[in-house]
RNA sequence: GGGGCCGUAGCUCAAUUGGUUAGAGUACCGGACUGUCGAUCCGGUGGUUGCGGGUUCGAUCCCCGUCGGCCUCGCCA
């Protein structure tokens, strides 16, 4: 037996016996007479003592110690002197007084220690993840994932879903994102691609009658990587058959409330607040909207009209929107430096022309290199539309709705966060509803799917997938967490009829439909009963339930920002002969390119 | 594919306007020390400044390219 007790659960009480300990040098103190040692493992430490009581033998072998050295001893629980108990560990009131050491294993100098103040650089860290891994906070954080797993899991049992596992070689789709694809190696020439979710699959379970499914499912996206997406993800993946969008919604709710309770502590009360999509875009610029913090967007379309300033005159004449946020108290924060750096944010990054600003004085006046171009009148009613008061800052962008969106959702993510306009520790939970059907893609002319092509419209706007697809919305609904989209979820096409009309409008010939989608069709026609479901993004749960900023640190093993694992070198090239039999040639860079 | 930041000892960082021998803390090695808990004290080893090229009397510093990491726009139904 390696060990009789974990290094974190020692206490005065098992003063007395003696105990089998297991686990890595965490620090050790030596002070030529006596040694100590804090031996970890991921319960937590305990001191060990070695001194000439253990005897000559171990006493010599303590001295080669070594920080991340493995560990085993055996000695007796003994509590410590008065005055040298130590508050900031558990164990901190005994210590072992080791009789006899078995050094396990011996620990190279590693690049970097899991117990040192400064983190090292997240290159390192990735390449010896074993090392990163021991930290604390990365335990912590994958307990904390553990947890939220669980709770989902016993959640969706208790209310009755059943997990079925589905496919991870699959057959490719070309919509929605780039495919991981993987050859055939019996069928030459072929390939399968990997789930970007079980998305189908779910849905032919609830033709099967299989009508609550559940599944925590890896999904791939071969698409380029940000703080919080990886290439490889985990949804908890569920559906319902005979179920309406509330259905959907109320179970959710009930989970976040039982995993909000459980892994923080706190209460949320239900039902979670809901907003539109138009709403959300018309008052904070984006369907994720981060709700811990005012600063909404506010529209003076029509004041601009009325304005000398041409810039603004020609917005409204065109048709587009003069839109604005105003930020208390933050005229003197921001200098024309850092305003200028704005400018530059919203021009380069969101594409629009400009960034007009105001700053209120201290009596009351606008000041703003193009306050000029105003009337004292309109100066004041634009003061009165953002409710200005002295010391504030107006940023206006005068732009297509589109442009004011995005680049006011950028000044406002920037300015909430800089001017801590919230407890970084709150949580705000809500949905999103009514989203659109489509989106028109102007480049390839023809609509795209906002959510996926099996989305459902809202029963009363079902004419208007013939008359104006644009206006039709889709009873669709996302799970915003803290401004990042947490979750997603519609009600499913159930008859063939409607599927085949979205296929059409999303550009795509019956044959083509049927080609690629014709299990499906055909299975909507064999008894297809109305179902919806949600996928939750996992690894943003652990990220927000831990308020951490990156999506790496959820992961144990996570890909780089060029998709590589640093740790085990993939992906990699690999050998000629593996090549062969899946009949693939890889051609030179030039090649490919012409 | 575009924009930005970063790369100096094993690690975390510093190095004046481009200036001559590239430093500190820590780790590591040796020594001292029986109540420490980020132990302390003394001594020591350790550098292709990511790589390649250029400018210059002289480059960690400026320029170009390249590799790697991060952030971001596009992309992500």
């Amino acid at each position: 037996m390696y060990r009789t007790h974990t290094c974190g659960e020692l206490r005065k009480s098992d003063v007395g016996q003696t105990v089998t300990l297991a686990g890595w040098v965490d620090t050790y103190r030596d002070h030529g007479g006596g040694l100590f040692v804090d031996l970890r493992d991921r319960y937590g430490k305990t001191q060990l003592v070695f001194s000439s009581d253990s005897g000559a033998e171990t006493q010599q072998l303590s001295r080669g110690i070594r920080n991340e050295d493995v560990l085993q001893v055996v000695g007796k629980v003994e509590p410590r002197p008065d005055g040298t108990v130590n508050p900031k560990l558990n164990t901190g009131e005994v210590e072992i007084k080791v009789e006899k050491l078995t050094i396990l294993n011996k620990c190279k100098t590693p690049p970097f220690f899991p117990t040192q103040m400064e983190l090292p650089g997240e290159d390192l860290r990735l390449k010896h993840r074993y090392l990163d891994l021991r930290r604390q906070q990365m335990q912590q954080t994958l307990l904390l994932r553990s947890r939220i797993i669980k709770q989902m899991r016993d959640y969706f049992d208790q209310h009755g879903f059943i997990d079925v596992e589905t496919p991870i070689l699959g057959r490719s789709t070309p919509e929605g994102a780039r495919d991981y694809l993987v050859p055939s190696r019996v069928h030459h020439g072929e390939f399968y691609a990997l789930p970007q979710s079980p998305q189908l699959y779910k849905q032919i379970l609830m033709m099967a009658g299989y009508d609550r499914y559940v599944q925590v499912a890896r999904c791939f996206r071969d698409e380029d990587l940000r703080a919080d997406r990886q290439p490889e993800f985990t949804q908890l993946d569920m559906e319902m058959a005979f179920c309406e969008m509330e259905d959907i919604i109320g179970i959710i709710d009930g989970l976040v409330q039982k995993v909000a309770k459980d892994v923080l502590d706190i209460d949320v009360t239900g039902p979670l607040p809901r907003m539109t999509y138009d709403e959300a875009m018309e008052r904070f610029g984006h369907d994720a909207p981060d709700l811990r913090f005012g600063l909404e967007i506010v529209d003076a379309t029509d004041l601009a009209a009325e304005a000398e300033f041409r810039v603004f005159r020609a917005v409204a004449d065109a048709g587009n929107r003069v839109r604005g946020i105003c930020a208390k108290g933050a005229a003197d924060k921001y200098s024309r430096r850092l305003i200028d750096d704005m400018t530059s944010m919203v021009q380069d990054d969101f594409g629009a022309k400009g960034l007009a600003w105001f700053k209120v004085e201290a009596d009351g006046t606008l000041n703003s290199p193009i306050a000029k171009n105003f009337t004292p009148e309109l100066l004041a009613k634009f003061k009165e539309r953002f409710a200005a008061e002295p010391g504030d800052l107006i940023l206006i962008v005068a732009d297509k709705f589109e442009v004011t969106c995005k680049a006011l959702y950028g000044l406002r993510k920037k300015l909430g966060a800089e001017l801590k306009l919230y407890d970084p520790e709150a949580m705000h939970f809500s949905w999103i509803v009514e989203f659109p059907m489509f989106d028109y893609d102007a480049e390839e002319e023809r609509w795209v799917a906002m959510h996926h092509p099996f989305t459902a419209p809202r029963p009363q706007d079902v004419e208007l997938l013939d008359s104006d697809p644009g206006k039709c919305r889709a009873l669709a609904y996302d799970l915003v967490i803290n401004g990042s989209e947490a979750g997603g979820g519609t009600i499913r096409i159930h008859d063939n009829a409607t599927q085949q009309k979205v296929f059409g409008l999303l550009g795509m010939t019956a044959e083509d439909a049927q080609e690629r989608f014709g299990f499906l069709l055909d299975a909507l026609q064999y008894g297809a009963p109305p179902h919806g479901g949600i996928a939750l993004g996992i690894d943003r749960w652990v990220m927000l339930f831990g308020h951490l900023e990156n999506i790496r640190d959820c992961i144990a093993f996570p890909k780089t920002q060029r998709a590589a694992d640093l740790m085990t070198d993939a992906p990699s090239t690999v050998d000629r002969k593996q090549l062969e039999e899946l009949a693939i040639k890889v051609l030179r860079l030039d090649e490919v390119k012409k």
